[in-house]
DNA sequence: TTTATTGTTAAGCATGTACTTAAGTATTCC
DNA sequence: GGAATACTTAAGTACATGCTTAACAATAAA
């Protein structure tokens, strides 16, 4: 049923198709069919990947005419990256993160 | 097929079963039956998840005598944090991303 | 050596995902 | 008005995912 927000966004950028996607609109707004061009698939399938991507809150569009226009919303790229952080920080934080640590500290003191 | 790494890092914490998994495994390691406790779902639908996480090489594991011990392996969990960050940041310097971050600071001015 | 524990494999089922082509709608241009 | 553009919807197909129960190791404990 995909309820919760980070399945969404992870779930969302787990296909490389909607990652060019973003990486495409990191760089500025793009219509549906700018996002299509490099993509290997149909216009309606591209529809598709946008819809989850905007399902998952990444992206937001705005029909003008009968242009559409697509932008990145970071708030949720950042919920899934802070998601990934923290439990990399609580990691290093434990027993293993600090043996990890030390072996790694240790590997560069005989460099 | 999910040849890339970070498709198989995205889908593996696309589902919530795993990441209270990860969640799990970053205090420390545990064995299967431990990560299946808090789980509502049979062992070897545990197995499968914990298959997924290995597959994404989130997670690694070994078995002694009968008990097979998981732990976390952060380099693919930062992996998937550093596309997010690098995305974030790239938006952020990005007119659009300048925009929002210029109205957020007049917003926090008018407080 | 029987029994309990811990994990693994197999088979099957229901649902979701990722497309396709074909046809349709709404706008804009000529 | 008629044609081109930009998307949208519908219908259908193929494959992947997320479970289940039942049966089967392998190891450890009594």
């Amino acid at each position: 049923m995909l309820n919760n927000k980070l399945d969404k966004a992870f779930a969302a950028l787990a296909d490389p198709a909607r990652r060019a996607m973003v990486e495409r609109l990191v760089i500025g707004p793009a219509t549906v069919s700018e996002l299509a061009v490099p993509l290997p698939m149909s216009l309606p399938a591209v529809m598709l990947h946008l819809k989850v991507l905007e399902d998952a809150g990444l992206v937001t569009s705005r029909k003008e005419g009968r242009v559409r226009t697509c932008r990145i919303d970071p708030e949720k790229l950042s919920l899934a990256e802070r998601w990934v952080s923290a439990r990399r920080v609580m990691w290093e934080h434990s027993l293993d993160g600090l043996n990890a640590y030390l072996d790694q500290t240790k590997a560069e003191d005989e460099k």
